[in-house]
DNA sequence: CAGGAAATTGCTAGTCACTAGCTTTTGACA
DNA sequence: TGTCAAAAGCTAGTGACTAGCAATTTCCTG
């Protein structure tokens, strides 16, 4: 079904993938320029912009929050809300493949220390916060864009956001002590953010 | 005290970002040119970056979380900790001058609607749930980088960051409607998170 | 007030991300 | 094989931002 078009767009596009993210991490984000990675890639640095609209966008995946989304949905009806925040992610690491968790950890290594990205991952978090709202609401059979559902939503992303001292969505890539900390977080916020 | 040089080097500021602002209305942000606002601002394009690092910096505020930081430890320490951010806060907004509270007005809504100033403003989120987390802590008489503390910190700012849907750092210029969604918040944090 | 140090500004020339429009190549399919 | 459309490359820009130097302005001291 793949025909060679796609197959061959999907190496490019994994090719420039590899190749900016070995150069970031050789040489820093910055220091990397679109057109040494065009070479790398051997593509022509137009080309590179038709795959990726940034220089950022190369290190950011999309449809992560979706992921999260259809998890939380497909916990059973009668779990609590945060609760059914902190079993779903436990679905969603679990089905990771040795791969892709190796590559979230390249990911999120970068996000750590290159403040442009971080701002960039910042940024989904409104639409996290968006999303999660909407699916806590109607797990509780509440109306879309109900305000406690949404301080719930915010409270929730918030406390995922502090496991991670220096930014970075968890959703989008954590560490395997992060993961740990996060149950934490989650745990703490579930009994309404017991002190000590 | 304030000598010909720094009356001149303020005023010369508050021109840039006065323009900058009015431009940016105007216009809107990404239409408006460095040059169009060195321009009217009557400097050169040299100077306006030695005045602001980037052009988004115009529109960006520093110290903003530290005066919200002082507003929590001068609330009495028997406050329980979210009710002692709800208080600060009232403190920070009744001290708000009309002007300042008009120019954080405009801010707000340019921060609305430009994607790259909500991403640079959620970026200083990470910095206020330290800053929060370190407050919280202390309140607690918790040892600073307690994970409990961090939590709550993280939460609190996330259920703030929810109160204005399209994202903006609250502490950093609200509407007065958006005001009482605030406290609102923040008061269903206090509850354990209630929901309907 | 003279006159030099120090701060501030402007200018020049550049780099780099990103865009628009056009031509050339290359895979798809009859 | 010939034709059509997707994809890649090329050219020429714009605009944010930097580095370094020269000119100007404020400050301070004698």
């Amino acid at each position: 079904m793949t025909s060679l078009r796609e197959r061959k767009k999907a190496k490019t596009r994994a090719a420039i993938r590899d190749h900016a993210m070995r150069l970031f991490e050789e040489q820093g984000f910055a220091a990397t320029t679109v057109d040494q990675i065009a070479d790398a890639a051997e593509v022509s640095p137009s080309t590179f912009f038709r795959y990726f609209p940034t220089k950022e966008d190369v290190v950011l995946i999309d449809d992560v929050d979706a992921v999260l989304v259809v998890a939380i949905r497909a916990q059973p009806a009668g779990v609590e809300p945060i609760q059914a925040i902190l079993l779903a992610m436990r679905d969603v690491f679990a089905d990771l493949s040795p791969e892709a968790w190796e590559f979230e950890q390249r990911r999120q290594r970068l996000f750590h220390s290159v403040p442009e990205l971080r701002a960039r991952v910042m940024h989904q978090m409104t639409d996290a916060i968006d999303l999660l709202a909407g699916v806590i609401a109607e797990r509780a059979g509440l109306p879309p864009g109900d305000f406690s559902a949404r301080v719930m939503a915010g409270a929730a992303v918030g406390a995922m956001l502090s496991v991670v001292p220096s930014g970075g969505l968890p959703a989008e890539g954590v560490t395997p002590a992060d993961h740990e900390r996060l149950e934490r977080a989650l745990t703490l916020l579930q009994q309404g953010l017991p002190l000590g």
